[in-house]
DNA sequence: TTATAATGCAAGTACATACTTACGCAAGTG
DNA sequence: CACTTGCGTAAGTATGTACTTGCATTATAA
C-alpha cells in the first residue's frame, strides 16, 4: 500500500511503457539469454505489469525480435569513408577502429545476444550476421581505398577486416562479462597495439617517417 | 516396440552410460544453452534413460559442471615452447598458431557454452577464464622468448596474444554457428593473414630475408 | 460529460520440465 | 545360489512460466 506500482512507473524517467519495456527486454535477454528470461522479469525491470508486456508485444519471441531489431537500428555503420581517409594512415585507421569499438562497446548487449542465441533463433542471427558482414564490407573497402592511394600493401583484407572486428568484439563482451579487467584491456591499448601492428605490417613507407601525411587526400 | 532401447545403447559404440550422458550433455547445453537443454532431451542423445541421468550426476546443474569440467580437462594448452622456438619465427608462430587453433576449434563447444552461460554460471565462467588466462600467459611468454631471442620487437605482448586469441575463438565458433561459410574463413587462411601480419610488424629483420633460422635455438 | 485508449490487478489455464519413488530385469561376482 | 550393481519403465510431484480473461482505474480528447 506504501508504495504504489505508479511510483516505479514514473520514477524510470516516464518513457512510455513501449520502449522501458523495449530497454528492459534487451538487458535481460542479454544477461540471462532467451529461456532464461522471463516476461515475469522484463516486466518488473520495466515497471510495468506483465500484461502489459503482451498488450505491447503479443509474445515473448515477438518481443526479442523487436529488441533486436531496434537494437540493431541504432547501430550505426559508417556510410562513408571520407572522414577516415585523411591524415595519416595511422590516424585514420585509428579513428575508424576507435569508432568501430565506440558501436560495439555501446551495442554489445544486442550483438552477445545474437551469439549466444543463434543457434536456437536463427532469424536473430541472421540480422547479427547481416550487420556483420556490412561491417566487414565496409572495413575491406576502408583498406581498398588505402591500398589505391599507396598507403598500404597488399594483403587478405577480408581475414584482416575480421581479425580486427572479432578482437573488438571480444573485448567488449569479455568487459561486460567478468568482473576482473582482463588485463587491463582498455580501449586505447586494444586500439593502440591493433593500429601498430597493422601500420607496421602494412604501411608502403616506413611507418616511423609520416610521409603521407599531404599525400592522402 | 521395434526399436528397444538396448539397440540405440549397443549403437553408441558401447562406451558406458556415464561418458555417454557427458558428451550429450556438452553438444545439448552448447546447442540450446543450460535453460535451452532439457534432461530428457540429453538422456535420449545419449540413449539412456532420464532416470539414469539422475543417479549418475544428482541435477542439471552438476551434469553442466562435470561436463564442462572433463572437456576443460582435454583441453591442452601447449606447456613447452621448446618445439615453436625452432627455425623462422614464422615457422613457430604458425605453429605455435595453428596447434592453438586446432584445440580452440575442437573445444570450440565448450568455449562458446562458456561464454553464453558465463552470466548465470560463475563457476562455469571462472573454469574458462582460468583457461584463457594461462593460454594468454603462454602467448605472451612466447613472444618474450622471441624477443630475447632478438627475432622481435618490443610490443604490447598481452594484447596481442589477446587479439590473437579472440580471432581465432572468433572464427571457430562463427563457423560452428553460421551456416553460410563466413567468407571461406579457412584455418590456413585466417593463420597465413595473421601470421604474416605479426611477422611484418614485429620481426626485427626485414620478414623477408629468413636470417634467423640458424640464431633461434 | 462521455467515450476511448492505456494500464493495473487478480485469477486462471496449459504445459514443459527438473526431479523422485518404486519396482523389475539382467549380468556379473562372491 | 544370493547379492550387488547398473539400468529400464512407469508414474507421479512440484514448480516455473508463457499467455489469457475479465474487470477496475485513470487520463485524455471530443
Amino acid at each position: 500500500m506504501d508504495d504504489t506500482p505508479q511510483s516505479s512507473r514514473v520514477s524510470s524517467t516516464d518513457q512510455d511503457a513501449h520502449a522501458r519495456i523495449l530497454r528492459a527486454a534487451l538487458t535481460e535477454f542479454t544477461q540471462r539469454g532467451y529461456k532464461g528470461a522471463s516476461t515475469r522479469g522484463i516486466a518488473e525491470r520495466a515497471g510495468v505489469n506483465e500484461v502489459t508486456l503482451f498488450r505491447h508485444f503479443g509474445s515473448k519471441l515477438d518481443l526479442l525480435r523487436a529488441a533486436v531489431e531496434q537494437a540493431l537500428m541504432q547501430m550505426k555503420i559508417p556510410q562513408d569513408l571520407e572522414p577516415y581517409l585523411h591524415g595519416t594512415l595511422e590516424q585514420g585507421l585509428s579513428q575508424f577502429i576507435s569508432d568501430y569499438l565506440l558501436q560495439v562497446t555501446a551495442q554489445s548487449d544486442i550483438l552477445m545476444l545474437g551469439f549466444s542465441e543463434a543457434f536456437s533463433q536463427p532469424e536473430i542471427s541472421d540480422l547479427l550476421r547481416e550487420f556483420m558482414w556490412k561491417m566487414r564490407g565496409m572495413i575491406v573497402r576502408y583498406f581498398e581505398a588505402m591500398r589505391e592511394r599507396g598507403a598500404i600493401k597488399e594483403g587478405d583484407y577480408p581475414i584482416l577486416a575480421h581479425i580486427i572486428m572479432t578482437s573488438l568484439h571480444g573485448a567488449a563482451s569479455m568487459r561486460k562479462r567478468t568482473p576482473i579487467e582482463m588485463a587491463q584491456l582498455s580501449d586505447e591499448r586494444l586500439t593502440g597495439c591493433l593500429v601498430k601492428t597493422i601500420v607496421d605490417a602494412y604501411a608502403r613507407y616506413a611507418p616511423d617517417s609520416p610521409i603521407h601525411d599531404t599525400q592522402l587526400t
